[in-house]
DNA sequence: TAAAACCCTACCGTTTTTGTCAAGTATTAT
DNA sequence: ATAATACTTGACAAAAACGGTAGGGTTTTA
């Protein structure tokens, strides 16, 4: 369940590449392609969606190519996917358009809200700096049991 | 992004009719079907894989129908949304056939890996009964500050 | 002025989703 | 017994989403 599109999943890894240019040199569509073994017809769609959404911008004429807008710090893997993939909205209530007849009889309305908010939170926290300094392998090892109640519920009253 | 499928939604929201009938009445499919919005024809489908799953049981014949097969606190959202849409598994890398060739290679696999695990222990924790008792609302009001920074990564070295 | 590189839009095959339909089988109240 | 209730199962189909491809631009610079 919860699958996320090959589009938000190759436009981090485009992003990744992007910033490993950052701040002097350009990076070209076609090496993206290769070294993320993506097309680079594809990848254009992507990437043009993160130009116009300002996150980065592109050099054209020959050694041209793309760099960030702002430093790889400034960059949350949140505001990526955002853009190719829209708002967390796990249900279509929950999208900005609204549309929901039964919100008030709804008794997993707020589940999917606090749902798709836990999933924002902690996308906007990581960061493409994040990223490459691999400081991210953290929540793999040690992190591990930390993260297995990271839920602040009302204390339940369960023997 | 990241919708959830209806089948997972509308399983969820039968679970919980069929939790209030707990533990003395069983609860028909057109009962559900009624309150729930959803059609019969669809609903059998979903019951049945919850069935199999062993969260609820069924009772032929004149005044039967379903009931859970443990009590309410027994039973969390992760545990239906699982038999219905399979684990969360936010790329095809994760799932648990695996398949992917690029792993080691792959800067995002722990990224997705981390957040996948993040939603199904948010996911864990949640039972029917909660769902019911709607202490769930603290999630949408005074916990909402909290969720705000719910990852717990290495401080990060930003100013 | 030509090559490099980005820009844009349309389209299309496949898969997944979201159901419907029809024909069962089991159980029990009467 | 038997009729009514209710679950069981598998096939199938319309519609949407996904995952790209194709092919034509335009802009910039060496």
């Amino acid at each position: 369940m919860l699958r996320l599109s090959t589009k938000g999943q190759y436009g981090v890894r485009a992003m990744y590449e992007i910033a490993r240019g950052y701040p002097a040199t350009p990076v070209t569509i076609k090496e993206i392609s290769e070294r993320q073994d993506v097309s680079v017809a594809y990848l254009e769609q992507i990437l043009n969606k993160l130009r116009k959404a300002g996150l980065i911008k592109s050099i054209r004429g020959p050694g041209g190519g793309y760099i960030l807008n702002r430093s790889a710090d400034k960059i949350s893997i949140a505001s990526i996917l955002n853009e190719l993939e829209g708002p967390v909205a796990l249900t279509s209530c929950l999208e900005p358009e609204g549309g929901c007849v039964r919100i008030d009889s709804c008794v997993t309305h707020l589940l999917w809200k606090a749902l798709g908010e836990q999933v924002e939170a902690f996308l906007k926290t990581i960061t493409l700096k994040n990223l490459m300094a691999g400081d991210f392998y953290a929540l793999g090892g040690t992190a591990k049991k930390e993260m297995r109640r990271p839920v602040r519920l009302k204390p339940q009253s369960q023997p």
